[in-house]
DNA sequence: CCTACATTTAGCCTGTTTGCTAAACGTGTT
DNA sequence: AACACGTTTAGCAAACAGGCTAAATGTAGG
């Protein structure tokens, strides 16, 4: 850990919001985890944007940890990151206590 | 309800991380509900950006039901929905289990 | 009523985000 | 090698968000 770690907590919840601040994004989340895993074509196919606008998406999720990558092939393998969304949306659930 | 739940439900997740997202908004959110409530006056000034700056952002968490605003004579005295603030970011954390 | 005070609204500018289409890239298949 | 396939990158226009300053609103107090 080369920063402090509440300015890391800060950059985290920071690139997670602004990833969740979009309804195509949630969705996407939201259906990559339901559905275990996807290539980017079952999950460009469910939604009406095109594909590089949802290939878009997908990056910043990557970008922001809530998704997961695995290239195979010429494939991409997309997997939520259910620990990341959850420790986030958790740990700023607490604060409210 | 005028609307079924589920469209609701969209709704309001989309106001709620849109309001989210910005950090000063977060930073916000977080330092009305430790002080328990706050004037417009007492907010603006511990931040960095102009007053309008931090009254728009007041509004907008306002509108997303994530501050409550009570009038008393010429102020506005603010008050985090701590509730409304753990219900949606629990029940989205819940979709990840 | 007139002034002072707390806060918001209006108007403007700038940077970012989101969407599109067209082109490129890399990897398997023949 | 040539082609097809899955996906991303480039480049652009339109919409949105966030910041500022200046002006307006509404209430309290003399």
């Amino acid at each position: 850990m080369s920063k402090p770690k509440g300015i890391k907590d800060v950059e985290v919840a920071d690139s997670v919001f602004a990833a969740l601040a979009h309804p195509a994004r949630r969705q996407i989340l939201l259906s990559v985890h339901y559905r275990g895993s996807c290539n980017a074509g079952e999950i460009a196919n469910r939604f009406e944007c095109s594909w590089p606008t949802t290939s878009r998406h997908l990056a910043m999720l990557v970008a922001s940890g809530l998704l997961d990558v695995e290239v195979v092939g010429r494939e991409r393998i997309y997997s939520a990151n259910a620990r990341r969304v959850q420790n986030v949306l958790t740990k700023w659930a607490g604060f409210f206590d």
